[in-house]
RNA sequence: GGGCGGGUACCCAAGUGGACAAAGGGGGCUGACUGUAAAUCAGCUGGCUCUGCCUUCGGUGGUUCGAAUCCGCCCCCGCCCA
């Protein structure tokens, strides 16, 4: 069920390959450079690659790399995964990537720091799942799927050598990220400046004819073309795409700052996340991760500035549409029914998890025994601050005991419910 | 290798002998309000057998009635010099 929304044409309503101008308008729809200029060049390099792929017939090789620093892929993840799908759709072949090895390392592209350093079996067991959850957005039919460590590590310190050669250390200092660092008199490790390469190197391994990215990738995509004229292949074609800003509406989605909505959240769960967003990420959000065509979506916002449209309403238009591109559109509906229950209504949640309690037992005991509280002391504070309700009433008295004669919601906090009810007769 | 400056709670950052579980900001949590888990405002934000006790300021060993603060050794980072 959930295929069937994501298998449908997201973004252009053709049945028959389209023609190159077509193609080319969809694919370099929401791809994004600095300059200008790099944007005309790569346009014009792609019109080529598209039109002899259909005089000869073979398919581009399109790649796109994921590191396992995490154990999901999220909202963020999905924004190049787009992008590959519409390559696919135009009968393109998809490369993912899974960065087994340049996530030794860590990109170091997004960051104002160094990231922590992962050993090989946290990355293995990160990226086991990965590969499922690609394919909620990916057809599996046309994705071949690799593992960079299969050729990284193999390589050499003479071809490594051979490769860094390429490269001068002033061309890295200008990169934003480590010329911050480098004034602030933060560290910048040597192996850093190895992760370019590396991805560098993949797209020369992978024959790949174009290369995804988030924008601030760009260095890394451009190592890969420096790479492959070394090594004597055409230099692929660079796509770079916009960072999905996190649920803090600020900072670029990710795991490691907390502010990421996971691809397999439960359909609430991501409903309500999404609705979470400021109102000022809300249009971030509509370009890079929805299926509505930019005219929609230039009616939504122009919708939205002159009032017409409800920020809100807007929200959870939003919401739905991303619930229902993972879940199906009952799902959706159902999450947003949900939403509308518990936080616009006040209500109780028609689903809560049960406990059963055969004893009684302190309020504050019973909290951290349900991981409702991460401690003792947090419990206390969470009652103390009025956060705490048995059946609607507020629990004053962190002394309280809680004794369970007939069914009983425990409220903790706006959006945290659980039906606590006697022991079963045994 | 030498000189100087650093390593503080989830993150940034103040604190240079006692009033320090440690200022301030961010993040998080709770509450009020609302248009939503937006925005805004207020409170809370190490643990526990909680008017007290325990653990925490890179590690370790000292000095002291008492140490994040002073001393020795060790580990790590930055800058300058080589």
């Amino acid at each position: 069920m959930s295929d069937q929304a994501t298998t449908r044409p997201s973004d252009h309503p053709t049945t028959r390959p389209p023609d190159i101008d077509e193609q080319l308008a969809v694919l370099m729809r929401g791809v994004e450079y600095g300059d200008p200029q790099i944007r005309e060049h790569m346009e014009r390099e792609l019109r080529e690659r598209l039109e002899e792929s259909a005089r000869t017939g073979t398919p581009l090789r399109v790649y796109c790399g994921y590191d396992p620093t995490a154990p999901d892929l999220h909202l963020g993840h999905t924004v190049t995964m787009r992008k590959l799908r519409q390559f696919q759709e135009l009968g393109h072949q998809a490369i993912f990537v899974i960065g087994s090895f340049t996530a030794l390392i860590g990109d170091p592209s997004d960051k104002d720091k160094a990231r922590p350093r992962l050993s090989f079996e946290e990355v293995m067991a990160n990226a086991k799942t990965y590969v499922d959850q690609a394919f909620r957005i990916l057809d599996p039919e046309k994705t071949e799927v690799r593992y960079n460590h299969e050729w990284l590590s193999r390589v050499t310190l003479e071809q490594f050598i051979e490769m860094a050669a390429n490269f001068t250390v002033q061309q890295f200092l200008a990169r934003d990220n480590f010329a911050k660092r480098y004034a602030k008199g933060d560290p910048i490790w040597l192996h850093e400046l190895f992760y370019a390469l590396m991805q560098g190197y993949d797209a020369v391994m992978l024959r790949a004819d174009v290369q995804l990215g988030a924008t601030e990738q760009l260095f890394n995509l451009l190592a890969g073309r420096k790479l492959q004229e070394y090594f004597g292949q055409r230099p692929q074609v660079a796509l770079t795409l916009p960072i999905l800003v996190g649920t803090d509406g600020r900072l670029r989605m990710s795991k490691s700052t907390g502010n990421y909505i996971g691809i397999t959240e439960p359909p609430e769960e991501m409903y309500g996340k999404v609705m979470s967003i400021p109102d000022e990420a809300m249009m971030n959000y509509y370009n890079l991760v929805t299926r509505f065509t930019p005219n929609e979506i230039a009616q939504i916002e122009a919708a939205l500035k002159s009032g017409r449209l409800h920020p809100r309403d807007a929200k959870m238009k939003l919401a739905r549409e991303i619930v229902e591109i993972f879940y199906g559109p009952e799902a959706a509906q159902a999450a947003e029914e949900h939403f509308r229950t518990v936080f616009q209504a006040r209500e109780l949640p028609p689903d809560m998890p049960k406990v059963y309690l055969s004893e009684p037992v302190n309020i504050v005991d019973l909290l951290a025994r349900l991981e409702l509280a991460r401690s003792k002391s947090e419990a206390r504070r969470l009652i103390q601050q009025g956060g705490v309700r048995l059946n609607g009433r507020r629990v004053k008295d962190i002394e309280q005991i809680v004794e369970i004669k007939e069914e009983t919601v425990l409220q903790v906090g706006k959006r945290r419910f659980i039906r606590l009810l006697p022991a079963l007769p045994s």
